[in-house]
DNA sequence: CTGTTAGCGCGTTCAG
DNA sequence: CTGAACGCGCTAACAG
């Protein structure tokens, strides 16, 4: 035990509080401090407070009573780095400037706010990183040492690289679409259904000649896009490669992609758009074309952000729950985090054959003017007047 | 020194990794890998990895390469235990659900995005919260554990308690309004210029009868009110409140507020909405009533949201610089927290007679078709291309 | 310039 | 049921 002497030694931490100065005196900020006031040791003071059965129940509703009265809060630095868990999920904002989808999508936030709910509700962090795709954002998933799990936004960018992550073990889900070779949990709208669905009501309206304006590179586009095929076929249409326009997810995008579509000289009398924002600027290069929406061309879009409903003509569009999609997420993380990853192999290679599990949320179409033919007969929702997003009669 | 038997004690952490079964044999996690691997203390390891001028060039260098070959990172939890600070910020939602200014609004998520990269750069981490106005947010930013500061969304809710706050001498930045009674640092756009901006705008397109959607409880909205209140008196026009509806931040309570103002029968050709989403439900509701936009009454919005330039009629709106507002926001708090507050007094009654700093964001007024009418003078700004936040000629 | 030591605040083993 | 001691991973003070 060498010598020992009491002499200093690192007393390290830096000093605060110059001696009897400031700082609400009797402030209570440790457990030992909360212990000298009970009487007992830190020990006990520390099972009080997780609720361990192994303190007798008077006297552990004594400590936290006294706790509750001090406001003294544990100190989480600390206990995370004794438990070797951060209790803290990181949202990465996986986003390519260059591909038009920014932060303006009005939807990102909406589910943003589902997740910081759920996660609060569930006593975890937010954490929130933006990353470009090129760049290292993956290491620290593979090793999170901040975090104990991620949910990641921006799919596309990035497909490979998360299927090798996933591959590796790392802890994360994906919102996005369901891809065919996909090694990683996610959750996304059922975007099939929902493209499907808007290519159907505008064949309802007569639209015989329906466009496609998104970009296939992105899974949730490219799985509407399958949507809007498969309704085609069901109706007997044929598919015209010839009205589809890659379109990124940004106004400006959409206008060019509309405008080149028009002065392509084909013939088209509908539109399915793989976002309410690509719609929006579709109907704009419409209109500036001289042709009336939805007179000459009816338009569908994706996600019914807000202000679907209070633009003109009003838009029809396909609703996704981001309510119950940030739930999801946030569920199906944390069961991946919060119950070990069960090694059946020696745990080197985790490509387990089993299929990752994937969510998805239902997705609703609401019909509002941008789509409404006088010719076809009228679907069975009326329209809509006002109310928060949704839906009313008129 | 008691006994000091080695037998045992508390050999506390959770077993992980089953003795030599799994995990990248040989990786290094800690400061102590290091140390064994490069032949040296793990002082000598801390030193070098936080380029501390007490180590040798060379060794530093040799560590710090053997140290990115590893991937090896400093646990940032132990780290900031060790430094008694968190190298974190809390960016506090502080949303009144019932107050229809919930997490739809566009601009709210660029300012986020803003905020997230300038933290980045500063090597912060970006706690998100949402909160309730009436709950007890507002302990952990006077008693920070996780965070050292916070930047607050919200200010209408809790003027008073943000006041408190300051007087105590909690770390933080709020975004919003200048208010004539205010003792903490924030940072906003210039919302009473730009209301003049739109209303003077409004007035050389030859509106006469101008009225105003806002909320007035919001200290945004009240200063673009005084910037429209300003505007008509410098144009010797009267002010009539009967053109006044309060309005919340949201398309519905736009659409009431102007069904409502149209049914009073009080004549008007103008009007200044607090925000585009007020605009646009604004607009919904004139055409609904037959009134053309702009032709019988001209419209301006306030924020510039990406989708202002592909709605019809495009919108005329005052634009606020988002980027630099979320930097504007960062670096006021890192300011206030990377320097001690200097303490003059016995630091009780941190009410120190000097203002407190705040920014202020200039804006500029975009004109597009909703305002834009026939017989005026067509005002210096000529129209818009592009830009980020587009449009084009029409 | 480098190694040794102590401790940030907490949870946990083991002994009583 | 309670207390004493130890260490999670890191950095500051001290001694060489």
């Amino acid at each position: 035990m060498t010598d020992r002497t009491q002499k200093g030694g690192g007393r390290g931490a830096p000093a605060d509080e110059p001696a009897g100065s400031i700082g609400r005196k009797g402030n209570v900020r440790t457990i030992a401090d909360l212990a000298r006031l009970a009487g007992v040791s830190g020990a006990t003071v520390s099972r009080a407070l997780n609720d361990s059965p192994l303190v007798n129940e008077r006297t552990r509703r004594r400590i936290q009573e006294l706790a509750s009265r001090h406001r003294f809060r544990l100190n989480a630095r600390a206990r995370q780095l004794r438990l070797r868990k951060t209790d803290t999920v990181c949202v990465i904002l996986l986003i390519d400037e260059e591909a038009g989808q920014g932060l303006s999508d009005p939807f990102l936030l909406e589910l943003l706010g589902g997740i910081a709910d759920r996660l609060s509700a569930r006593g975890y962090d937010l954490l929130l990183s933006r990353a470009e795709p090129g760049a290292d954002w993956w290491e620290e998933v593979l090793h999170p040492r901040r975090f104990d799990g991620a949910i990641i936004f921006g799919q596309a960018c990035e497909h490979r690289r998360l299927n090798a992550l996933a591959d590796a073990g790392a802890p994360f889900v994906v919102w996005g679409g369901r891809l065919p070779d996909q090694h990683y949990a996610s959750v996304g709208s059922d975007n099939l259904g929902g493209g499907q669905a808007a290519t159907r009501h505008l064949i309802e309206q007569g639209c015989r000649r329906i466009g496609f304006l998104g970009d296939l590179a992105f899974p949730e586009a490219a799985l509407r896009w399958e949507g809007y095929r498969l309704a085609l076929e069901e109706a007997g249409l044929p598919l015209d490669e010839a009205l589809y326009r890659p379109t990124r997810f940004s106004g400006e995008s959409a206008v060019r992609a509309t405008r080149d579509l028009i002065e392509s000289a084909q013939p088209f009398d509908g539109l399915v758009a793989a976002s309410d924002v690509i719609a929006l600027g579709a109907i704009r290069a419409l209109e500036q074309a001289g042709r009336a929406v939805p007179g000459d061309v009816a338009v569908v879009g994706y996600d019914d952000i807000p202000l679907a409903a209070y633009v003109h003509p009003s838009l029809t569009t396909v609703r996704q729950d981001v309510a119950a999609g940030g739930r999801a997420l946030v569920d199906l993380l944390l069961s991946r985090i919060e119950t070990p990853p069960a090694r059946t192999a020696p745990a080197s290679q985790q490509a387990d054959g089993q299929e990752p599990p994937h969510v998805i949320l239902p997705t609703r179409l609401i019909v509002r003017q941008s789509s409404r033919r006088d010719g076809a007969f009228t679907p069975r929702m009326p329209d809509d007047a006002d109310a928060s997003g949704p839906v009313g009669h008129d």
